[in-house]
DNA sequence: GCCACACATAGACATATGTCAATGTTTATT
DNA sequence: AATAAACATTGACATATGTCTATGTGTGGC
């Protein structure tokens, strides 16, 4: 860190984007998109809710930025965002290095 | 993965843990506790919030499992616990490098 | 024992959250 | 254009959340 930087981390859109992830619903959601591109009606498949409570969880996940969407017809496809994914990443990564070099 | 294994993950857990990041107060204690323990009232000091208000935010974060408490004297200290921290660190680790390798 | 300090708990309150049933919108098929 | 399928929106509701003031609890110094 460069001498006399001020680091004011943007501790906001860390909460904005855990928030988005603070439920069992989309922590499992964001983790079947790491491995695919999946529809709505796929997710569906995977729990015991609505439609419209998905749609609810989906356009959470989406206006945290840490899904992506886009239309194919009759289908909404998701998909993990690799930039936001990345900052929440980084986040534990630094904290975690702090921890081990710190103390 | 051995074959034909049941990997069931524990999303309860996850969400459990994030739910205690989801605000930006608590994700700002967590950083601040990364690189020292501290006392409540150190922590205190960092906020415009009253101080029920941050022993509020420090039993989720205690409850949660990712941090420690332990009395000195007149003085709660807090601190990171690490097994916690590396089960939400390995998370994102995980859910990155399927993004990486599967698409 | 009394006092001050550090922290926790209780009660109250406004707002946010997750869920549903009902209905609206968009797209493709016929 | 009529229909069906996939998804979104609305309105309602119970519960959870974050904040405060007031008060309780534990610790050390005098």
């Amino acid at each position: 860190m460069e001498s006399g930087e001020k680091v004011e981390k943007d501790y906001r859109r860390y909460a904005l984007l855990l928030k988005a992830l603070a439920d069992e619903t989309r922590v499992k959601i964001l983790d079947m998109l790491s491995h695919n591109e999946l529809c709505a009606c796929n997710i569906l498949a995977e729990f015991n809710i609505t439609q419209p409570t998905l749609s609810y969880h989906m356009k959470i996940l989406s206006e945290s930025g840490l899904v992506d969407s886009r239309r194919d017809g009759v289908w909404m496809k998701y998909a993990v965002n690799r930039n936001n994914l990345e900052v929440v990443k980084k986040l534990f990564d630094n904290i975690a290095n702090n921890i081990a070099n710190v103390k």
